[in-house]
DNA sequence: CAGTGGTCTAGACCACTGA
DNA sequence: CAGTGGTCTAGACCACTGA
């Protein structure tokens, strides 16, 4: 696999970025200058450079050049595997069991049970995570019946959602296109503690999850780990 | 300000996927026909689809042609303000207090540590923050002496490190190319629940940050939030 | 107002790969 | 093996903006 010239002129400068021996601030050459030195045309360098600037690792200004730009410490990125996936990949069986499942309408004054609905019903899907057994997470979930008719039939219906629970089956079915995914902390309420036999109180990891499809809600999701047995990891870099 | 031609198609695209309209598996046009169909060269197009692929929209694969993604859970967006930024965004007053500091050398057997001082020592910084004046964070942090020599005179000197916290200065002064944070609840330890004036055991959210320049480590920085007081948000889409 | 990047053209050759 | 995208060229015109 040859890499390609205008990759090699990003990667090179990315290198030296990182390693300090451009400091935030400074000027790279002009393209003109760089059509030089590395014997292409401007084009080539162009596509290197507009490249950096997606990266955030410089900032371009007409007239001014291209700058070093100043690390920004947002837009880390989040990893967040399907859980049956993230649990098979540290080598233990994943199970989820299905505690309660009911259709009703969205409950009035809950602004976000009623946004989801969109004037339809609510699938309400109650369960358990479980890594080797033991339990690993309490999922609350509601599903727009508008928005997914077919998971009233795969939730009560005898084919049922799977091993793995509603939230693949919605990937496998329904992918999303956008998502907002809100975390805290939270001690575990009586009936989570005992679900996932820990204390009252116990410092849970709470994980919110709201998706849409285009313009469409689909679901809202609300998983609760113990902290001990639990992390979420953000990386920024290379 | 005259939208180029690319993002016009670009974004046409990603209207469509995103609507739903193309669905994940369907074949765009040809780079070819939609020469045809824009009016324009093929590098303009070429640049449109790039783009889209480049967002996770659209999967390019030479012979197939260019396929609308199936969407990926991984990769969401996760904001990490700086901590003074984002307590005044909210309209509310930000301090920091510096309770303890001091410099040793790394801890035997602390991994962690050990790799984070580069065979020099380091700087341990103890502090709180408040907003409005009540507490809201309790924030442990070492700082490599060999990365960030100045810091010792800042943290211990006449001028000090300023209002906003070692946090701040750092990033003024040293700005990370690399970051890694991971993210986990844990019950607030005796010391740390008198600090925010919650009790013993409380749920917490855990920020653990680690940070880079280049291949040198410069600071690992755990804060610990009272669960109520604090959340993240990630976001993937438009 | 001169230098910079933004955009675009109309070609070209090629590697890859699935029909 | 034909069609696709990947890459690159050698130009061009222009908007913007900071010296």
């Amino acid at each position: 696999m040859k890499t390609s010239l205008h990759d090699t002129i990003r990667a090179d400068f990315a290198a030296r970025i990182r390693a300090g021996e451009l400091a935030p601030g400074d000027r790279l050459p002009t393209e003109a200058e760089l059509c030089e030195a590395y014997g292409c045309s401007r084009m080539t360098v162009n596509k290197a450079l507009t490249a950096l600037a997606a990266e955030g690792l410089v900032e371009r200004r007409k007239r001014a050049g291209t700058l070093v730009a100043h690390p920004r410490v947002h837009a880390m990125v989040l990893d967040v595997p399907d859980l049956a996936a993230r649990v098979r990949a540290e080598g233990q069986a994943y199970a989820y069991e299905l505690l309660a499942c009911s259709e009703r309408s969205p409950q009035r004054g809950e602004a976000g049970e009623v946004a989801l609905a969109a004037g339809g019903r609510l699938l309400a899907l109650d369960g358990l995570h479980r890594a080797n057994g033991r339990p690993l997470a309490v999922e609350h979930r509601l599903v727009s019946l508008a928005a997914v008719p077919a998971m009233r039939e795969a939730a009560l219906g005898v084919e049922g959602l799977g091993e793995d629970g509603p939230g693949t089956w919605l990937l496998r079915h329904i992918p999303w296109t956008e998502a907002e995914t809100r975390i805290t902390a939270a001690g575990a309420t009586r009936e989570e503690a005992a679900l996932l036999g820990v204390a009252a109180g116990h410092a849970c990891l709470c994980i919110e999850r709201r998706t849409w499809r285009g313009d469409e809600a689909i679901t809202l999701v609300r998983q609760v780990f113990p902290g001990e047995l639990y992390d979420l990891v953000a990386r920024f870099g290379p």
